[in-house]
DNA sequence: ATTTAATTTATAGCCTGTCTATAATTAAAG
DNA sequence: CTTTAATTATAGACAGGCTATAAATTAAAT
């Protein structure tokens, strides 16, 4: 089917992003093929959604960003790698909690096939 | 648990509205207790967001309008009743699979247990 | 060396839909 | 009459995902 995008990704972004880093630290634009590659390919969150989320998520304490060291042969701008803190990971089990709340409401109320 | 509300919603009002008129034409705040009702009292439609998504529903051709006849004797101002129209079933049929589809999705990108 | 191209972060401003809050309409109740 | 209840209506706030673009940084190409 077709993409995911824009408003039904709304108050789901920052659980995801969250969720892409349970499996260990990653940068902005990793962050964002983990996410498409967990969804099949039908989630591709934006830049300009992406880095204010990660910055909301940051004041937050629920990641830790740190500077990648610049022993790093690539070529681009430094990258920022982001690692989940307990709190984050507190904040994901129970953002997944929600989502299945969500679900589960939601299919009652759409009349949805059992 | 909790409330369901804001952004959690976007892109669902629609489709909950639609939902909710399956079973018989409605009017605005009756369509609010439908959807409570059916939401297990989780999801409760502000009328700011009722009204202007019922506008855009009539606007598309989904719903059709008609004001109650002043015959009825009650207290308050003149309803207007909507109902599904065909274009309406069409959508709320490809709009039930497209949560479906969300859902599964999301499920994947958010680690949910299967 | 200088230029070009690639990778990544950063951010300004748009847009849309839900919300808060309030008003307007209508008729029954007191 | 005046008040209260029920319903529709709408202006404006707000948030967050989006488009578009810029800036930083370094390898590769010439």
């Amino acid at each position: 089917m077709q993409e995911i995008t824009g408003d039904k990704l709304r108050g789901h972004v920052e659980t995801l992003i969250l969720s892409s880093l349970e499996t260990g630290e990653s940068h902005g634009l990793e962050i964002v093929k983990r996410i498409e590659e967990a969804g099949s390919g039908a989630l591709r969150l934006k830049e300009g959604s992406l880095y204010p989320a990660l910055y909301r998520l940051e004041d937050a304490g629920l990641v830790k960003g740190t500077w990648e060291g610049d022993d790093t042969r690539r070529r681009g701008a430094r990258r920022r790698l982001y690692r989940l803190t307990r709190k984050g990971k507190g904040r994901l089990s129970q953002a997944r909690q929600e989502w299945n709340y969500f679900v589960s409401i939601m299919n009652q109320a759409m009349g949805a096939p059992a």
